[in-house]
DNA sequence: AATGAATGAGGTTTCATTCAT
DNA sequence: GATGAATGAAACCTCATTCAT
């Protein structure tokens, strides 16, 4: 494999775990026995790295999200569900690029934030879409604002990055059952 | 005013716009006319200020909440109503400090991050607990894992921080009745 | 004597023999036994350091001007001959700075750079306005332009700077006499 | 044009507009839109090419001074004038690496350094023969040191590297007939 | 003839912290 | 209570140079 995706790795696995002001270039380097001078050879700068990373999650999680949004015939609960499905997966097959891309953002740039948080706002108006298109589909009821429910979807699935631990007692699925139960049927008995 | 709590509210601004890492005690001291070290007289290190700061807020949380529970008389919807409004009121009331607390509890040492961990564990189970007394009771349904849920409500909430702007187009009570009515009785129509 | 005044000094002697950029900060704190941390205590950059010591020069330079121009009742030959005298005189009283003078106004930000400009600027004005005065005044030839032979004058002195070695076999007296006889009576027999 | 010369001319444009310290090998062949290995194919080192750049401006400067010296049955007179014209026009032709020359021989090494300078100090003393010969035939007074009148005509000339611009209100004629003026008649009246 | 990857030493600057006063 | 001077470690980054290809 070629260095800077070794960089890169290496990078968010780092990030993950110290945080991005946390870690240094040094630490970097250093774990993949190389020297300063050849991170500086791919990357112009810490934050160009960053963005990097940022841009490859984002734009992975919004490609998987045209499959859903293009799959002809479902239903819009269908739709919400693999989306659900997709965010919390993610923690498993991704997790540590996902914190980081959840935490770290403050450190870009103006310029690659304002291009990444484009990105991330797409991601979420996807969503706010399929809620819109079920409500005048009849399947979802009308009287919520579809903007504020796909903030609360978000939130739910997004804050688990915080404590989920696939590994763990729960399994993804069961969490994304849970969501979806409540989600779409609320908890009141 | 004393001068610590000075301290303690210009520092909670900075971290809060610039972030703890990058938010220096120059900074700090700075912006209230005095030097590095009457900082270092009221406060033995930056991550104990830190740290004052995290505990002086989930405390103040703690508190809150224990109204709510104890509060005899009230059904659990209502219980876990005034818990969603808690939240997201706090965002109007306290929003500085509570998004310090939110992103930047990796920067404490472990033994102060888990202290705080501890308090804020205990603020999730006494929602996990509203949850499973409301089961019991037969206001909620029995099929769901009430710690989960509890997970889904924190981070439905929580998220608000990253993007709830209090003095938008959104009131903070349309947010929570979104939310509740969600939670409540889901989206399905 | 203090700190930052010792550094001032050392910083022009390190200049003066390898040059600001061939200077770093740690070989001027070396050469004083302190540390990094006091430089930067003292100044916010070695670039502000280097506006320090030039408008030092420039400062003192036209005082001494001043000085001289302001001397009432002395022929403008006078004050002509005191001008070029000043700048010789101070090759043996301040050479080192003065060489920096010279050299490295180019590491100047911009706007410490045309701060400087000005007032180097002005002393060269001062000179010119001694040749105007002495032509209307009738001591001097009126068909050369006064701006181009304060260009002259300067040069000549400035130039000095290269070369001349006060403690060697030429007298700054002896030095400022030829400049004066060839300036003010050429050298055509 | 082959790469050897593109080189020598690009860095001259960068070195006299930033610095010699200041402008990096990357600066230069990025310019030229070739790698650094390109470089050091045809310079050994930076300083190398610094050298080149000197000695190729003194030769073609000593080899012009050359033929003014040689020019037979000319008056001392005209030999000064034509030394003067030299310099002045130079800046109009060569502007550029006549200001890198004066400016950034401290960056040659020792060795590289004195066979400049013992080229520069060929040229200054072949101003002081024009001097020396002019007195020894009664053109020249000969109750000043040749030497220093050298040395203050050098300083006149090359100074007008530091403002003179030949596109500017002056032209160079003038510029050479007011210094000319001043150096063999005086500004006195 | 030219490239691209890699190095390593050194540069400026930041900053939490200490301590005598 | 509070200050100001000083530290020292580490941060990000630059760059001339080398070398296999």
């Amino acid at each position: 494999m070629d260095i800077k995706k070794k960089i890169i790795e290496q990078s968010i696995q780092l990030f993950e775990m110290k945080g991005f002001s946390e870690t240094s270039i040094q630490d970097v380097v250093e774990a993949l026995g190389v020297t300063k001078g050849t991170f500086y050879y791919y990357f112009s700068s810490k934050e160009q790295l960053l963005r990097e990373i940022h841009l490859m999650y984002i734009d992975g999680l919004l490609k998987l999200q045209e499959q859903i949004m293009e799959n002809p015939g479902t239903r819009y609960q269908t739709k919400l569900y693999e989306t659900v499905k997709l965010l919390i997966t993610q923690i498993k097959v991704t997790g540590r690029p996902a914190r980081v891309f959840h935490r770290e953002m403050r450190h870009l740039k103006p310029e690659s934030a304002s291009m990444v948080k484009q990105k991330r706002k797409l991601f979420r108006l996807n969503i706010q879409k399929i809620i819109e298109s079920g409500m005048e589909h009849g399947e979802f009821r009308q009287d919520l604002r579809a903007d504020l429910v796909a903030f609360a979807i978000l939130g739910m699935c997004n804050w688990s990055y915080n404590w989920f631990d696939p590994n763990g007692p729960v399994t993804d699925e069961e969490l994304v059952e849970t969501y979806m139960e409540t989600l779409l049927n609320g908890i009141v008995n």
